[in-house]
Order: structure tokens, then C-alpha cells, then sequence
DNA sequence: TCTGGGGTCCTTAGCCCT
DNA sequence: TCTGAGGGCTAAGGACCC
């Protein structure tokens, strides 16, 4: 196994904040909180500054108003920050051709594989060049970086890193850096784990270390408990690995107020079968497993799935089945979640020979286009038509974003990435003059703008 | 005013087949 | 013909990740 320092761990924290604040020059070192703004929404992501009020990830949107009144609260805006992303993937793959990313945030570089590093010094000038290259890219953060030889080692290094930090474990300290720290640290230890460890009077990685395979095992089962001890003792061999392929594609929707009317539930599943199906046949797959997701008014949750005799892609088989799965599922007392998804993927579609639906004609007919179709009142509440956070355009004004809107109002601070934070205006939801736009860039394309303009925050500013 | 959305992987159980 | 073991597949649920 090689030693030298050569897995890079990138963790771009508080990115959909960061982007944010790049994108919105008066957004810039204050707090902002990224997430559904609905009465169910959750906190996807906090900037520093609304963390300081303890607003955290996967909290409620409710507390986190209640703990940071005065924060800004946007709508997430994936295309952006998959395009920021994708930036950022390229400077990784510029190092090397081993680039596993773990989400829009995340991901491991295998420097050796690339040739860009094979010692401890060579890791550290390529992942300083790096955090300059990614500064000038996205206008924001560089990130946490850490680096090792394995993948778990990276990971927790640039836990260990400060915001804008990069951190390289010595050779020969692993042991002692794992041993004190909680077993929470270590990837696939979540509450459930945690508590059951707890349970047992393991607490510490070192704990589990002393404990034996055996014993984590006994308590784990065979595949937890194999690579959480192997993780307790340093050794984790995963290869950083480049290509994965999808092996499921699925939607879910919460809904506002829980759903008790059996037929409105019925048009929900086959509106939630035809999203499915438009994302599966975007990614040019189908597949053969149709699985219906459930989630009650008691927050239980349940599943029924059923497999094809071939793969699909047919949004009329999709939903046929998804509806014979709801039949078997008892929704009184109302249902908070429904979901449909498809596994058992295929990178083709097998021709319906056996003639899986049962109503021919509308084979390919979408079973509803428009996804607002559905509200009695035509005209969709204010909040919805403009989500805070979203850019827009005025015809006099020119570039701006929906800082909030309701009662018939809409409110539009006008600035760009590129000029100082700009002013509000307020206009009729109807205004003609208002319409929707789509993200400028974050950075000039001639270099040359003033810099500093990162997601502010310091040491200080890191909470929990 | 609790608890999103999109995934992956593992375990268990039942069934069928050899 | 009965019984058991073991593998493969399907279904359901749970845990975890960002």
C-alpha cells in the first residue's frame, strides 16, 4: 500500500450558500439559508453567518426562521450549481483522470493516477494550485481539502481542515489521529450505528478498534462490521473510482398539507410516474423495477415495488404500474410523501413485445405536461411563479433576483455578480415589464475583476 | 411549527429451483 | 417421494450520504 499522501478530498462546505452570496454581491457576509421554503421545508444549506445562529443542514425551515429572523431564505437553483460544479470537476480532471465526484461538493482526486503528485510535498503545491484555480473560478470558497492515502483518511482530513484549509495527515499518525475521535467520524456510522455502538459502551474509534471484528460483527453484521473495523485501524483500500453508473432514478413530492382524497392521491402517482419517466428517458435508460414510496400522515413509510418482464421507458407502463401498486396500499388518515421511482436500469429500451400496457394508444401520451395543471385556481400563488433567489429581468431595471414576493406583490433587488449590490424595487405580480431570466455568469469572461469576493466567514465562524 | 430530495448499499424473508 | 442445503431472484425496510 502506498504511503505518501496522494488522495485528495475536496468539500466545497456551504456551497449552494456560497454560490449564492458570489451570485448576489448584498448577499455577500451576510447569512443565508439555502432550502424548501414551504411549511415542510428543510435547510439544505447554511452560510457561515446564519450558522452562527445555529441554522444547520437538514434543520426545519420553521426553527431555522425562528433562530435567524433576519436571514436571507432562497429557493436552491440546481442548474446553477451544477454548472458551478462542473466548472470545478474540470479543474480536478485537468490533474487527473481518476475524479470520483460524491455529489455537486464533493469528490476524491487520486493525484498519483494523474502523475501530479507522489509525496507529501508534491500533494500539498497541487492542492494549493488547486484551491487558487477554484478561488478564480467560482468567486467563492476554495474549500476544505484534505489529503492521504485512502479515501476515509482524505475525508476526515478536510473535516479537520478549517474553511479555505487544507490538511495532510503524516505518515505513521493515523492510528493515534482516529483513536480519540467519536465513531460518528467514520463513513456509514449515522445515528442508528452510533446509538447501537453506544449501547454496547463503544464510543471512540479507538473503542472499536479494541472491540475485535468478531464482536462488530455480532453487532453490525458481517458487512458493517468487516469494514467498520477495518476503517477503526486505518485501513481502507477503496480505489478512487471515476465512472458510476445510475442504478436507480426516482421523484418524490412532500406535500403542503397531507393528502386525503383517494383520487387526487391516484393523480398525484401518475404525475409523479411521468416525471420519472421524462428523467429516465433524459438519461437514455430505462428499467424493469417500479417501485411506489409512501410516506403517511405518521411520518411511517412504506414501499411495494414490481418488476417488469423487460425494461421500460413507456410513461403509460410506468404509470399502470404504479397504480396497481397503490391499490395495494391503505392511505386513509392521509398521506405527507409520494414517490415513484425505477431501478433495475437498462442503457436501452426493449421493445414492448408482450404489450405491458394496457391501453395502447396513449402509450406515449404524457399523462399531464403542464405540472401546475393541476391547481383549481389557474393562477399560481405568488411564491411559486417567483421563488426567492430566482433572477429576473425588467425592462427598465434591467438584471436582478426575487428577494420575496406575496400578496400580490413582488419584490427585486437589482444587481449582478459583477456590480455592487443594487437596490429593490417592488412591482405588481402581473407586471409585464418583469419576467424570468436565467443566472449570469460569476465570473467576467476577461479577467480583470476586482477579487475578494469570497463567501467571507473565518475559523470562527464554523458551528457544531 | 418537527422531520426534503435523490441516491446507494445492506439485511431479512419468502419463493423457486436444483 | 421426502427432506435439506444452497443459490438466485424478488420484495420490503432500514441506514446512510450529501
Amino acid at each position: 500500500m502506498r504511503s505518501a499522501p496522494t488522495i485528495l478530498h475536496l468539500d466545497m462546505d456551504a456551497f449552494f450558500a456560497s454560490v449564492e452570496q458570489a451570485s448576489k454581491p448584498s448577499l455577500r457576509g451576510k447569512a443565508v439559508v439555502v432550502g424548501g421554503l414551504g411549511p415542510r421545508g428543510v435547510v439544505a444549506t447554511a452560510s457561515y453567518e446564519a450558522r452562527i445562529f445555529g441554522v444547520h443542514s437538514a434543520m426545519p425551515m420553521a426553527q431555522a426562521r425562528r433562530l435567524a429572523p433576519n436571514a436571507a431564505y432562497l429557493v436552491p437553483r440546481f442548474a446553477l450549481y451544477r454548472s458551478v460544479s462542473e466548472q470545478v470537476m474540470a479543474l480536478l480532471a485537468a490533474l487527473s483522470p481518476l475524479v470520483e465526484p460524491l455529489s455537486l461538493d464533493e469528490a476524491f482526486v487520486d493525484l498519483e493516477a494523474g502523475g501530479t503528485a507522489w509525496d507529501e510535498r508534491s500533494a500539498r503545491l497541487a492542492g494549493q494550485k488547486l484551491r487558487a484555480d477554484i478561488r478564480d473560478e467560482s468567486r467563492g470558497s476554495p474549500g476544505r481539502w484534505g489529503s492521504k492515502n485512502s479515501k476515509m483518511l482524505a475525508k476526515i482530513a478536510s473535516e479537520q481542515a478549517k474553511p479555505d484549509g487544507l490538511v495532510l495527515i503524516e505518515p505513521g499518525t493515523e492510528r493515534a489521529l482516529l483513536e480519540p475521535l467519536t465513531v460518528r467520524t467514520l463513513p456509514g456510522v449515522g445515528p442508528a450505528t452510533g446509538d447501537h455502538l453506544r449501547r454496547a459502551g463503544i464510543h471512540t474509534v479507538g473503542e472499536l478498534a479494541e472491540a475485535g471484528e468478531d464482536e462488530l460483527v455480532r453487532l453490525l453484521g458481517k458487512a458493517h462490521g468487516h469494514a467498520l473495523f477495518a476503517m477503526a485501524l486505518a485501513r481502507d483500500e477503496r480505489p478512487v473510482v471515476a465512472e458510476r453508473e445510475t442504478k436507480s432514478v426516482s421523484v418524490e413530492d412532500t406535500y403542503d398539507v397531507d393528502i386525503h382524497d383517494r383520487v387526487r392521491v391516484g393523480t398525484e402517482v401518475r404525475r409523479l410516474a411521468d416525471r420519472c419517466v421524462r428523467r429516465l428517458r433524459a438519461a437514455g435508460l430505462s428499467g424493469r423495477t417500479i417501485v411506489l414510496k409512501v410516506r403517511r400522515y405518521d411520518f411511517s413509510t412504506l414501499t411495494r415495488s414490481e418488476t417488469l418482464r423487460g425494461p421500460t421507458d413507456d410513461p403509460a407502463v410506468v404509470r399502470e404500474a404504479a397504480g396497481r401498486l397503490l391499490d395495494s396500499v391503505d392511505t386513509t388518515g392521509g398521506v405527507r410523501l409520494l414517490g415513484v421511482g425505477v431501478s433495475g436500469l437498462a442503457d436501452y429500451t426493449q421493445e414492448d413485445l408482450f404489450a405491458q400496457a394496457a391501453g395502447r394508444d396513449a402509450g406515449d401520451t404524457p399523462y399531464e405536461e403542464d405540472e401546475t395543471a393541476h391547481t383549481p385556481e389557474r393562477e399560481a400563488p405568488a411564491e411559486r411563479r417567483w421563488p426567492a433567489g430566482h433572477d429576473v429581468r425588467h425592462s427598465v431595471y434591467g438584471h436582478g433576483w426575487v428577494q420575496g414576493s406575496g400578496l400580490g406583490r413582488v419584490t427585486v433587488r437589482f444587481e449582478t455578480p459583477l456590480s455592487e449590490p443594487g437596490r429593490v424595487r417592488t412591482f405588481r405580480v402581473g407586471d409585464p415589464a418583469l419576467e424570468p431570466a436565467e443566472p449570469l455568469p460569476l465570473v467576467p469572461r476577461v479577467p480583470g475583476e476586482k477579487e475578494d469576493v469570497g463567501a467571507g466567514g473565518g475559523a470562527d465562524a464554523e458551528s457544531s
